[in-house]
DNA sequence: GGGCTTGCCGAAACCGGTTTCGTAATCAAT
DNA sequence: ATTGATTACGAAACCGGTTTCGGCAAGCCC
């Protein structure tokens, strides 16, 4: 009877296999397929070496089982830095969410971050070859992603945060902001509006499409027309959002309320409707999508469909794992909705579309 | 005369040792030793190999080396999440600058997260067991840190982002914060502000010592008194630079300028003074440090020393390379300058500290 | 010219796992 | 009882590197 050491309680220096192996008096070949479940292995066999494994406090070492797997329990996140701030307040939450329901599992976190497309595409391709990744969290989806079209090519598994129109092997996570749009809408319908204008996001980010359905689908249920010289776009910073508002309040018969898709730009409706002299929440109204803590700073705060981050990011990182592991991606598509955090930028509209006009024809807007 | 394939060309599966030694006619142990700097390697060989090896496109896959060497030139980086706002503006920027500065020496840059000082410590833990990280980065140095005793005790290389008072094998980056709080009174003083209160951020941050001496330093140079009931602290919040505020002009003889040690308190000194009817750069100066965007979106722009996280990253990023690289870590300590951002937040007095009193108490603040 | 270094490299072990292959033991069928 | 298939595991190769060890050849010294 040979190899009948017992060498429980490991000190400092990690268990290895072999000391597993040796405690059991198997081979390492045995603990292995024991614990990835090979067929050959007998169900008493797979449960005494489950066992000791978790009493000696085995846990493989991914780089290790990378060697020979190619995996290495790693999710990858490449960031793009040269965007307008979007994603900056809720990274950090982002963050923790992935990293949460990555840890869980014990896998981990690698981000790389990138200036243009170019070298976002170099990126994913670096880390790919050096193994640094198993799989790719795609934030910020755009309706033609290269991203997506060369982590397929390469069939390295993604997940997408965001819905595309080519679903081929696909998985994603998505908040439906289309279904927040559509609920502005009904909102400030229930206000009394009758004018409603939108200002979306650049429309190379597929959520914008979806988000200005939303809204005509609002205005449908609503009974009210759309009017097309209300709707404008491209706003994803403070300062579009601002030039956008001046827009919309100079036409000749302005709204009485706007539906944002991002709150950036509704920040920057409060400083236009500030040079027209006009009162955020009565004269006019907005509604607007995404929940930055800045908003809730507003005066009025900001009334938003605000998104809950983490989650995302959990739900993103358990997705990708399960996809990593080779489920199917058409099983891997979920999504949530935005909730609504009401503050005090809508009401009842407390002037008409012409009185608004003539604010801001006063403040020289025209 | 074996061994004589030229399998240049490589086409997309990784180039490995081996095929540079095939393509040699030497053996992979030759190859590795020659580009790993070993004495015993000619001079003549190691370049013919470092020549073939750069043609080829060889790159050596780090979690191989690792399984050997323990090392796999990444990174490591655990943010707290449950603090307040804190980092979140800075975390794209600073994010950007330590994987740039990595992906330049091929590193990379695992990212974990953790909730309490406790979760922090088993996560440093299970990364370094896991070798999933060769140091770390730790940003947020407190006065009294436990990240740094246990990676200290595990002989685990870091780089704290700030100083601390036991330097003890401790390398860092950090920008000179006091030096910042000095330059803001003096700007202040030659203002022809007298009264100048100090509102810090909480004393567990080593930056908060470090600023309040600063503040002390430039009254001194100033040549002014400072009156300890001017002095408050533990303000890292809007919420909790709003309530200071209100403590300082409440008082029997308020300050007709605030330095603040953190921004997002120093807007909350906006709060305050709105409150308080006071404007915010005549009635009342402020100066703060950080450099946060929603500072320059106030009104008016908040006047304020701006950090360059992005730069802060890249030097950390290089400083803890080096470090685990052997270098001694008290070659290893940097310091930078923040950055004047001129903003509206300041200028001369246009009342009295009696005058402000009255508002206050007017306000109902007293 | 013989012994002793020294420089340089090949051979092979090794890191910690996974996977293939072969085979002893068991079982079912003839 | 013999054969054939199956089960369950050991032995060993393998992944892509690093590191140790040993030995050949050239150089040095006397």
């Amino acid at each position: 009877m040979p190899n009948t050491k017992t060498a429980i309680l490991s000190t400092s220096p990690r268990v290895r296999i072999s000391d597993v192996a040796d405690a059991l008096g198997v081979t390492k070949g045995t603990v292995s397929r024991a614990l990835n479940d090979y067929p050959d292995i007998s169900e008493t066999t797979r449960r005494r070496v489950r066992r000791t494994a978790e009493a000696m406090g085995y846990r493989p070492l991914a780089q290790a089982q990378g060697i020979r797997t190619g995996r290495t329990r790693t999710l990858g996140l490449v960031l793009q830095t040269d965007i307008e701030g979007a994603q900056r307040p809720f990274l950090s939450d982002f963050l923790a969410g992935i990293t949460g329901a990555a840890s869980a599992e014990f896998w981990t976190l690698t981000v790389a971050t990138s200036a243009g497309g170019g070298e976002m595409l170099s990126t994913l391709q670096r880390l790919v070859n050096e193994r640094k990744s198993d799989g790719f969290i795609l934030p910020r989806t755009l309706s033609e992603d290269e991203r997506m079209k060369l982590l397929r090519e390469l069939e390295v598994p993604f997940v997408l945060y965001g819905r595309v129109a080519d679903p081929d092997r696909c998985a994603w996570f998505d908040i439906l902001g289309e279904e927040a749009m559509r609920d502005a809408v009904l909102r400030l319908a229930s206000h009394g509006h009758r004018r409603i204008g939108f200002v979306n996001g650049a429309a190379a980010y597929n959520f914008s499409q979806l988000r200005k359905e939303g809204f005509r689908a609002g205005m449908a249920d609503a009974g009210l027309a759309v009017d097309e010289t209300l709707m404008t776009g491209e706003a994803m910073s403070r300062n579009a959002g601002r030039e956008a508002t001046c827009r919309l309040l100079a036409s000749a018969d302005p709204p009485t309320a706007i539906v944002f898709a991002v709150d950036l730009a509704a920040l920057g409706a409060y400083d236009a409707a500030r040079s027209a002299g006009l009162a955020v929440g009565s004269d006019i109204s907005v509604i607007s999508y995404d929940g930055i803590p800045e908003g809730g700073w507003a005066r009025p705060p900001l009334t938003t469909f605000s998104v809950d981050s983490r989650m995302a990011g959990e739900r993103l990182a358990r997705i990708l794992i399960r996809r990593i592991r080779g489920e199917d991606p058409e099983s891997l598509r979920e999504t949530a909705l935005a909730e609504l955090q009401p503050g005090g930028s809508d009401g009842p509209p407390a002037m008409t579309s012409e009185e608004i006009a003539g604010r801001a024809a006063a403040a020289g807007m025209r």
